[in-house]
DNA sequence: TGTACATCAGTGAACGCGCGTTCACTGATGTAC
DNA sequence: TGTACATCAGTGAACGCGCGTTCACTGATGTAC
């Protein structure tokens, strides 16, 4: 081969990176593949020996995504205090960072009916992807049974991703911040008990 | 002149109608002017006798999926049971016929992020008409006084409007069914007692 | 060890297409006289 | 009442542009002998 393997596999990686940022940020019909191949230093035209279509990339892109703000998720959850693992995850999604970071931020929030608009072919690849985030989050989530939790940790991550959505339209910092301050109250109020 | 004014309002209603079903169904993105005046019956070059451009097109068609959104909601408010108000709504916005008709529905679940990403005098508008729906629909919601009333009322729809998005992902009828009613039960439950 | 060949990531040009916007023009109507 | 003119919604063609995808080609490397 011309190339070795890890770089192809060290080049697939930055693609993805690129693009997972640049869908969230300015939306998957908007960022073209020519911008995101150009911004790795690449041609577009190299771009099929990577992903079958775009849709693939969308895809991996949402995968990437998802699995960055899982892992997050969970070090927060897992730094705090016995018993409040809930209340640092609803905190850290909730801030001023994450409303006014989209593009390394939540893709529920980011692309969520981008996503709701894909064919079934590409929407059942991402729910396994949905369904994964639950279940590695369940743990720190209320509920008397597993199935509960990850019941639970589907609606409050939904929930959230719309807050979160709705505020990064307002355009004064001052509301923003004062509307997460009580959608972090609200969420911790009725989550706490469930 | 060559129209009526009659003529000229009935047409531009037809556009904005046309576009408010287009935007919520395919995305703003992906619903190109010509589209929308074809299916009204007009060639895309006169789209420019009706609006500055196609972000000024976008606004008055979230105002028009507002309104008309919100009129559903009052209304569905009003008949329900003395004290029932919000319960009525929170039934009606988290339904299935909800969930299935994105081109009638919240522009929120489906305009959300496209929204947030627009320039600044775009959102200006917008949170115009979004603080609108929040007074109208405010008297339904629960709280002490009426801006607690006003903030719940901000929170329960960004919440819901989450919910709704991230169902419409889901392929699976029964799972989506089963989504929602979870939701319906954890949003009265948390609701009922701001 | 040296040579011939196969592999394949990346290139660059082309494909057809639809986009948002502009503009000279049309022609039926309303207005002025 | 009849005529001349102004208005302007809608047309159709053009503008430059970027899109997703395909493909013949390049050329450095790995493999086979």
């Amino acid at each position: 081969m011309r190339y070795s393997l890890e770089h192809k596999a060290w080049n697939h990686e930055r693609i993805l990176s690129v693009a997972a940022r640049s869908f969230r940020e300015h939306g998957g019909d908007t960022s073209g593949i020519g911008t995101v191949m150009n911004k790795v230093g690449l041609k577009k035209g190299g771009f099929y020996r990577h992903f079958k279509s775009k849709d693939d990339l969308f895809v991996e892109a949402v995968a990437r995504a998802l699995e960055e703000t899982g892992r997050s998720m969970e070090e927060v959850a897992r730094a705090a205090p016995e018993g409040q693992g809930m209340r640092a995850i609803v905190e850290r999604y909730l801030s001023s960072g994450h409303a006014n970071a989209p593009g390394s931020g939540c893709v529920r929030a980011a692309l969520g009916p981008e996503m709701a608009r894909k064919p079934v072919a590409v929407r059942r690849r991402i729910e396994m992807l949905l369904r994964a985030y639950r279940e590695r989050l369940a743990p720190f989530m209320p509920g008397k049974t597993l199935e509960k939790r990850v019941e639970n940790c589907g609606l409050l991550f939904s929930s959230m991703a719309g807050v979160l959505m709705m505020v990064r339209v307002m355009t004064n910092p001052q509301r923003r911040e004062q509307t997460l301050i009580d959608a972090r109250s609200m969420f911790l109020k009725c989550f706490a008990d469930l």
